[in-house]
DNA sequence: GACCAAATTGAAATCGATTTGGTTATGAAA
DNA sequence: TTTCATAACCAAATCGATTTCAATTTGGTC
């Protein structure tokens, strides 16, 4: 059913009945009442993609995702849907071809400039992320999770992971251990470079040294956490504690320690970070872990709920939140226990 | 810039100009060339939004994702956005406000009729599932990822669950196992039910009894696979083994034998379903799990290929793809070994 | 009763493409 | 020379809404 038809059939010009359907102040509360129940008994739903032209409003929130399929990534979206799902708003995966740079570069280029949504969520940002720099400079509004040291101004939601990271490592010198291994991210984006440097500041808050031995990136699989483990501990000197980036990450290296007879929480130390997945938790891991903990799910929903304000239009200058992080200990942290030789 | 705009620095009318841009075959081949060329130059991208509006056709499959979120579905999409990366066609993720029956089927009414998407990937279907019915009826193209017993002819893509299972459950049988867990997924979904009648045709084949107290079903997570193995192992008659639903599933089972001083591979055993993540293998978990083993990725890539046809014409009425399922034994199990008082 | 402001309603232009149904030029066949 | 098919191109209608600008009605005031 057309606007047009569904006009006539009221006896109403589309003029009119678009208002009311629009909420336009113009409109008499008697007629609108009639046009709403009649839009509803008559099953007449404006159609999209004549809105979106005539508008330029889409309706539609732009996510970039990377062919890794990182597990992180469907607890963001589930997040930003229980704040969109109320809203007329959905989302839009964009797959990404190549990691090649350029090609990335293009894909953002096309998706601003194709009206096919009205803002972009930017993942992972790097220090100086050019598509920052690019969606910026092409006016499109955007949001960025994490953050990047560029100097163009953007809206963003972080985590503090440098301030988390900090007080991990800190509190596992406080138990006493002296050599801690660094499990990390893949190289490049801002969060790896953040908490490469709590990590850092902490040790020499303390006047200890940074072993580069001792610092590993890489994805967040539990596959290489065990490579990384497993490399660490056979060293000369190995960690007697380790912090890690992710839970996957974590399981790996307690197979690591397993595997080599070592208990963890009393021979090896582990936090890692929790992003709070329904389906493995921290607290049920044997020995349950230590963590660094921070809902993507509530990101998820946060940024939608950022992007829906900045399309409202708040200022993207603004825009500039950062998360505390809980550091939740258990028990696969403790003292350091006796010297290995 | 715009087509007509665009037409006019080339001195040519909108009408060319667009054929030769959607390939009509009535342009001369000089004409298409310098178009095709001057539009990289100049940047002219048709509007979207006018091209939807216009032709009908919006180059977008849509998937609803319910809330759960679950871990699964990142690697699915991945999938997808492996194959249409290619494409011009982009992935709209419709987030399900209840699970409530009444408004999910309003939520698929909607999408349909919203002319937002070309397509639909129905997920976790029902056995007599009425979205399939609903969008049948709507004469909406979509796939349904799983199968439904409904009467309606539906296109297809889905694994060997019951075989799958059945096999799983067959070998720990001929290794001497009389009493067997199943811990299935949530109850209403037809691979949950062919999974249940894979599990029970094994048992039967070897005329064994179906133990109601050996079946729980639930969602996917660690927590659930531990507090339903420990509750089974905690039985007077525990069983010697478990067949499980999932990876996180099968990790909540190693936990909960674990903390009753159990051997997997010995005094229990486990074989577990293996969608295939990037982040968490079969092979590496300690001991190695055995598994039923089908690629999530390979499902998706190979499922928006299929959407792809069914938008090209090809008759729903054929797309039926029962995938096999491999079954890989580590060391996750093994004989029963002795009888326990 | 005339006048004017406010409250409603409508006609028509517009968003930016695609596509139908021509028109014009070219060259071969009659 | 005329006719006709073919190739190449174009004017205008169309998709289905929104919104500008103008018209009409209503009700209050003098």
């Amino acid at each position: 059913m057309k606007l047009k038809e569904f006009a006539k059939q009221l006896g109403l010009s589309p003029t009119t009945v678009s208002r009311a359907l629009s909420g336009y102040p113009e409109v008499s509360e008697v007629t609108r009442a009639r046009v709403v129940q009649e839009a509803v008994r008559l099953g007449y739903r404006p159609n999209v993609n004549a809105v979106r032209l005539k508008t330029g409003r889409v309706g539609a929130i732009g996510v970039v995702m990377g062919r890794a399929g990182e597990f992180h990534f469907a607890e963001f979206m589930a997040g930003m849907a229980e704040r969109l799902v109320t809203e007329d708003t959905d989302i839009l995966v964009i797959p990404m071809a190549d990691p090649e740079y350029d090609a990335e570069m293009q894909l953002y280029r096309r998706l601003a400039e194709s009206q096919r949504v009205d803002a972009i969520i930017v993942h992972s940002p790097r220090p100086n992320d050019q598509r920052i720099a690019l969606l910026h400079e092409l006016g499109m509004p955007f949001l960025v999770h994490g953050r990047s040291d560029i100097e163009v101004p953007h809206p963003w939601l972080d985590i503090d992971n440098e301030g988390a990271v900090r007080r991990a490592t800190s509190h596992l010198i406080d138990l006493g251990h002296t050599r801690i291994a660094m499990i990390n991210g893949r190289q490049g984006a801002t969060y790896a470079l953040h908490r490469d440097i709590g990590y850092r500041s902490a040790l020499q808050s303390y006047g200890m040294e940074v072993d580069p031995q001792l610092i590993a990136n890489g994805n967040f699989t539990d596959e290489l956490g065990f490579r990384f483990a497993r490399s660490f501990l056979e060293q000369p000197k190995p960690p007697t504690a380790f912090v890690a980036g992710s839970m996957m990450t974590a399981l790996g290296i307690y197979r690591a320690a397993r595997s080599l007879g070592l208990q963890i929480g009393s021979d090896v130390s582990v936090i890692a970070h929790d992003d709070v997945f329904p389906y493995l938790t921290a607290d049920n891991m044997v020995p349950s872990l230590s963590a660094t903990r921070s809902s993507m799910r509530a990101a998820g929903t946060r940024c939608a709920d950022l992007v829906l304000q900045l399309l409202a239009g708040r200022s993207p200058l603004e825009i500039h939140e950062l998360w505390p992080v809980e550091l939740i200990l258990r028990e696969s942290t403790g003292p350091v226990r006796a010297l290995q030789t």
